[in-house]
RNA sequence: GGGCGCGUAGCUCAAUUGGCAGAGCAACUGACUCUUAAUCAGUAGGUUGUAGGUUCGAUUCCUACCGCGCCCA
């Protein structure tokens, strides 16, 4: 029998006959002299009979990922860091103990390697090895060595096992962590404060979303997991600190998809004595860096489109000229502009969306500034591959944004797009609290409609506006999104290092109970 | 939540019209002191996602459920 466990018996035997080698099991350390990407990097220009003449003896760990046995010697493939580098193993050059030890181990257990650096007759960079250290066992067996693992289910619930076969998924994680330092390292130097602030909100404020609950036992009280940051931020200005950011997860109970997941990853930054625009400038050049850092150039692939990044290459449109601009044809000729004002005429641009057979979703007694942004969504957002800013939100969708002062049904508010996702939204801050109590109770009756998302009252934060909040611009930057875009990554779970998934049911008893 | 598709050995995949469930890699035994998807000889490994149904006979057809994917809401 080879299943399984089987498999993990057999390895579990060979552990133990290496202790009886003298070898520890679990050993606690390994003092490398390099790393394998260091020695490729050194010496991977140097040829067989410079290394012959310097004779460089090298200390390296890995992971054994190939195994080639000829009698009594034999090649092996050592993974570290993502990069491979081989061995030779020959009985003459080890010893008779050291032989007895590289008869027992396996593909994917890890060992130390002491040799000196040699070419191959095919001319191949490797070890020639003198000694050799046990370190760990795999006693599971890997995926297969020339296909990998491939299995998408599998791919998330066992990310390790991703990560140690498929080099491409290893390289995604490592741009979205320079993706993420290079935020950060933007947003310090322009004096940003960064902060952390509440997860766990008393109400779930500052986004349009529905919540996660929880409880605290303790003090006997609901809580909710935060959908934003926005409203604790606010309140840092108020305090006295003009610039703050925080890099950290977001939680909304929604539906899952290729660009939603119900935990992601936001960056939310605040800047006093500045509006939408000021703020704007700010993030298109935070975002602009950020290409460059893990890129190493402007533009990135994304499918079968090229995404430029570069200064020039951005668009600039408000939301109404955005819907006259990609009005389906379809849909008959383009609205007017005084279209977008009355309720009747909105209606009636919704009437010819539909025809042109896009869907949209439409309540009559819903306000006009919703029908309008859902509208824009329907006929615009698939078109927005290149980096567009579209500006001028309708207010009463942006209950936290300072309205235009010539047109109070509009707010300062922007969305930047690229690749038919919304990647970040910034505006001027809505810092009156009087005109902010106003705005959530125009919520509160939205909510009575029966928009579950609509924003709640939020007394706390309306008393902190009433000590006086600087004028600010502020932005919330959609970081798992970002990193999709710079990896080609055409699902948020492909950047997000463990997604949400269903639990597996192991047993059909166990699938029962859950019933 | 709805529609469509997928689920076969640890991994990657086959299986003709409903007719003995197979291969490669991994594993085990043996040979081999420059291989690299090493090679050669042999061995073992399966409740075909789960539970039912139709049938002489089901991986294949039907129903429900579980999980995953895509599209829609």
């Amino acid at each position: 029998m080879a299943l399984d466990e089987d498999i993990y018996e057999i390895r579990r035997e060979k552990l133990k006959k290496i202790e009886a080698l003298g070898h520890p099991a679990y050993p606690r350390k390994y003092n490398y002299s390099h790393t394998v990407p260091q020695i490729l990097a050194e010496y991977s220009g140097q040829t067989a009979e410079e290394l012959e003449s310097a004779r460089v003896t090298v200390r390296v760990a890995g992971r054994i990922m190939t195994i080639r046995l000829m009698g009594k010697a034999g090649f092996a493939h050592l993974q570290q860091d993502g990069q491979r580098l081989q061995i030779y193993v020959k009985k003459d050059a080890i010893g008779d103990a050291g032989y007895e030890l590289w008869k027992l181990l396996d593909l994917g257990d890890h060992i130390g390697v002491r040799g000196y650096l040699f070419r191959t007759r095919t001319g191949e960079l490797s070890i020639h090895a003198e000694e050799l250290t046990f370190l760990a066992k795999d006693l599971l067996p890997l995926p297969e060595k020339f296909h990998g693992l491939t299995d998408v289910e599998l791919r998330y619930r066992q990310r390790y096992l991703d990560l140690v076969m498929n080099a491409e998924v290893r390289e995604v994680f490592l741009k979205r962590s320079k993706l993420v330092q290079s935020l950060r390292r933007y947003f310090d130097g322009q004096g940003f404060m960064e902060v952390e602030t509440p997860m766990m909100h008393p109400i779930a404020g500052g986004a349009v979303a529905r919540p996660f609950k929880t409880h605290h036992n303790t003090l006997d009280m609901d809580l909710f997991l935060r959908i934003a940051p926005e409203l604790y931020l606010k309140r840092l200005t108020v305090g006295g600190f003009d610039r703050v950011y925080e890099i950290n997860r977001n939680f909304r109970n929604e539906g899952l998809g290729w660009k939603w997941n119900p935990e992601f990853t936001m960056l939310e930054a605040y800047q006093a004595y500045t509006d939408y625009l000021g703020i704007l400038d700010t993030t298109q050049s935070a975002i602009e860096q950020a290409v460059k850092n893990v890129t190493g150039g402007t533009k990135t692939k994304w499918g079968e489109h090229e995404i430029d990044w570069s200064h020039a290459n951005w668009r600039r449109m408000t939301m109404r000229e955005a819907i006259l601009h990609f009005w389906p044809e379809k849909a008959g000729a383009k609205p007017e502009r005084s279209d977008f004002a009355a309720h009747e005429s909105v209606k009636a641009l919704v009437g010819r969306v539909r025809g042109a057979g896009i869907s949209l979703k439409y309540d009559a007694a819903e306000p006009v500034g919703k029908t309008i942004a859902n509208i824009f969504e329907a006929v615009a957002e698939e078109h927005l591959m290149q980096p567009t800013i579209i500006y001028e939100f309708p207010t009463v969708i942006s209950p936290l944004s300072k309205q235009k002062p010539d047109e109070p049904d509009w707010t300062e508010r922007w969305e930047i797009f690229a690749g038919q996702m919304e990647i970040a939204n910034g505006f001027s801050e809505l810092n009156d609290p009087e005109d902010q109590r106003q705005r959530f109770e125009g919520q509160l009756k939205e909510r009575e409609r029966g928009d579950d998302e609509a924003h709640q009252m939020d007394e706390n934060y309306i008393n902190a506006l009433s000590y006086g909040m600087p004028p600010a611009g502020g932005v919330g930057v959609g970081v798992d999104r970002l990193a999709m875009l710079f990896t080609d990554s055409h699902t948020i779970r492909d950047v997000i290092l463990f997604p949400l998934l269903r639990p597996e049911k192991t047993s059909p008893a166990e699938a029962e109970e859950e019933k």
